[in-house]
DNA sequence: CCATCCATGTCCGAAAACCGCGAGACATCG
DNA sequence: CGATGTCTCGCGGTTTTCGGACATGGATGG
């Protein structure tokens, strides 16, 4: 695979009580990743690995992208549903990001049950899989997915932030 | 790879003395593969290839470029030199295809000269396994590489039709 | 209660297979 | 002896294949 036009992509950077992300948007202000800032290099790797080379001009991404940000850190938890971020990934991926999406901010769901919410009931590990390859962190919440005897098991970005994040919407 | 916006190339049929020819242009008229046609499959195959899916729309080929196929197939051997190809490939098949592009129509070379020609005298089969693998059929003249001592060995397109080629190119 | 085993999708690295070759070793034949 | 033919082996980039690893969890057997 080579010699397709790279489509030009946006990086901002927003701080957070949990350090600053990595915001990439298209041309038309879908979210295409978001990633801690301590890990540019799995959002690097994710990014090619479902588009191919790709270009990043820093810039400022969309307003309402910013502030639902803002205000989803500030307390208001259901603002990241409005958000529409448009990913790459296989036909089973998509299914489970677009099942993480259904989990409201507060809950979580084990890696089981979000294996059933697919009708895939045995495709239990593979979600796991694709939990961890998800380049939308946090308005994808896979954060929200944990082991069934309560471990919080894993995080791309650092099981501390997965608590931190958990805690942060129950307070809500 | 997935999710990435195919772009369109355009498919146009050309008749000629070997039969008739898939002609592969994109947007900016640059020639993205030729073919036989009864090798649809093989076009398609190194299409997706180099490019992942693909969408083509039957249509018409700029004018020059048909222009200069029919006055190659009337006579006018460096008729094909002027036009543009574009094609994905790794480093290495663009340099030999590249390489290609300097045999002299009516002559003929080695594989083992092309080898020596981009500087890697002994990836003498590797060069074989480019020119099989190039998508730009007689425009990019592969079927100018022939065996050390003279015999045809291979082409996508079938011996005789290797032979039907050099043979007009020498007669032109 | 613990140890094992398995199902399941995807990526990654390693290894092997694949060839549109060519040179050199031998055999064969007039 | 020389011309010719067949066989064997090494060459090196690309593709294919294969085996593991993994953000799990339920079933089974000690």
């Amino acid at each position: 695979m080579a010699a397709k036009p790279p489509e030009p992509l946006t990086l901002d950077r927003i701080a957070t009580p949990v350090g600053e992300l990595l915001l990439v948007t298209d041309g038309d202000g879908a979210v295409r990743a978001l990633e801690f800032d301590d890990f540019e290099d799995r959002l690097l790797r994710l990014l090619t690995r479902h588009y191919g080379p790709v270009v990043l001009t820093s810039g400022r991404a969309p307003v309402p992208v910013r502030a639902a940000i803002d205000a989803y850190f500030a307390g208001d938890r259901r603002a990241l549903d409005g958000i529409t971020v448009r990913t790459g990934g296989t036909e089973f991926q998509r299914q489970v990001w677009a099942a993480l999406r259904t989990i409201p901010a507060g809950e979580t769901r084990s890696y089981g049950q979000l294996a059933a919410a697919i009708a895939r009931p045995k495709a239990v590990r593979a979600v796991g899989l694709a939990n961890g390859a998800n380049p939308v962190g946090i308005i994808v919440p896979c954060h929200r997915v944990i082991g069934a005897n309560g471990t919080l098991t894993g995080y791309a970005g650092g099981i501390a932030r997965k608590r931190w994040l958990l805690n942060h919407e129950r307070r809500a």
